[in-house]
DNA sequence: GAAAAATTCTAACATCCGCTAGAATTCCCC
DNA sequence: GGGGAATTCTAGCGGATGTTAGAATTTTTC
């Protein structure tokens, strides 16, 4: 929005980098880990980092070079270094996206017991989608959020890895109406692209401020599973219905 | 994407004006109407119009006057004979948007008759609102796609028209549930923005050639009203969850 | 601690963007 | 059909943007 970096002085040679800012502290040794690479592999870190943030909030055209390495706290110029233009950073960002709430889903999913009905396989993907966008989701959220204005190209290369995602959901959700939990007539995709409506417009809205998450995940998976108006599935005692039942409880 | 306005050649007046394009042939006389205005308010209509698609496809930031004016047929500068600023112009378009919205879901209850249940206001205002937004919806599609890119300031000016719409819903709910046809511990305020959620999502992903509006909009009420495993509220009868209902039907 | 490799910075280029001034053209009314 | 108003166009300004080249600096290696 404003101009970050004004010209150096002529004869100062820096003019005061952006906040140097606590040169990440570097620790004993990078260990070779998992994430903490080779040596200013960091870097690459906190610039995915900044521009997954960057361009959730923004949007993709929104997003300026700049935007982003202030956040990552270096020069527009050295982002260059670690990727070849914008659009590939962005399509990384995609790319991590899915692929952690991807991965996340499953992971929940298989940590079940293998017996378990599919409707309760079906929750907990709900909860754990829901959790991988809201909870420190720069990426997941992000990748949800800008898809539709990335370049076309972009689009479609991150594409096969959506498909993907896509094609587990509605494994399950036919292996739901196949065991007899979904009715006949029910329309799986349509009923798949609702949810993930359902989902994903929680990133346009959502504030931790307002509830545990906890709470949140398994209303939300309650009020997907079973519609507005149909009740718990687990009582079922008409009692829930009784009049007088109009008392606003918590809504926002 | 390219250069659209070659400067023209020296010497000749226009460098081809961008396809006059059949002036919009004009008929025997403006009449006066609802929308053909005074004159060449034609013109607003038309750089309204290209506005809104453009937007919505390719979001705020990532549309171009000029994208706008090769749409409307124009060039890029004559825009601002019509509107101050490429902000007024999103605002006016998301402005409409949400207007038609809520007027058309308004208009769609309103017409029902007076002693019809909660449930089915809220399954004609799914229905309109989805109508509304997937057939030719350019001004209601762009505003809910787009109002999270708009400037804070274009955002709060919009808002007390998106209130206003939300607290529609908010009403609806709560006497949904003072009939008693809500459960008590459902949460109204997660409930209304799940369905704003699947419905708003479906600009993301809807395709017209796949089938009938009509079917499709039915469908989507009885999705987001029962849930994604209940029974269709009418029969109710336990058949349709025998065995071997598992064949896929027509899923995309 | 010096040489080499890796990383970051500066400065600039070419382009495009929103926007404006003023000339050119078209429209409309009498 | 002539004249004044309405509308559109051209041309360009100032600034921002993605990107690049090469110098400067830091880090690593021996």
């Amino acid at each position: 929005m404003s101009a970050d970096h004004p010209p150096a002085a002529p004869g100062t040679r820096f003019p005061a980098p952006p906040e140097r800012a606590a040169r990440p502290a570097a620790g004993p040794a990078p260990a070779n880990g998992a994430d903490a690479g080779p040596k200013s592999e960091r870097t690459r870190q906190r610039i995915l980092d900044a521009a997954a943030r960057t361009f959730r909030d923004k949007g993709y055209a929104g997003t300026t070079l700049n935007d982003i390495a202030v956040a990552a706290l270096l020069r527009a110029g050295s982002i260059y270094y670690h990727f070849d233009s914008k659009e590939r950073l962005l399509e990384e960002v995609l790319d991590i996206g899915i692929a952690r709430v991807s991965a996340a889903v499953q992971r929940a999913i298989e940590a079940l017991p293998p017996d378990i009905s599919p409707t309760e396989r079906i929750r907990t993907g709900i909860e754990a989608h829901l959790r991988s966008l809201l909870y420190h989701g720069e990426y997941t959220s992000a990748s949800f959020r800008i898809f539709g204005q990335a370049p076309r190209d972009v689009q479609s290369r991150i594409l096969s890895r959506r498909r993907a995602y896509a094609d587990y959901w509605r494994h399950m959700l036919r292996e739901a109406r196949a065991a007899g939990e979904i009715p006949a007539e029910r329309d799986l995709g349509l009923a798949r692209m609702f949810l993930f409506g359902a989902l994903n417009w929680s990133v346009e809205w959502y504030d931790p401020e307002k509830g545990a998450l906890d709470d949140f995940v398994r209303e939300a998976a309650e009020t997907c599973l079973h519609g507005i108006l149909a009740p718990p599935g687990a009582g079922a005692d008409g009692e829930r219905y009784a009049e007088g039942a109009g008392v606003v409880r918590r809504e926002r």
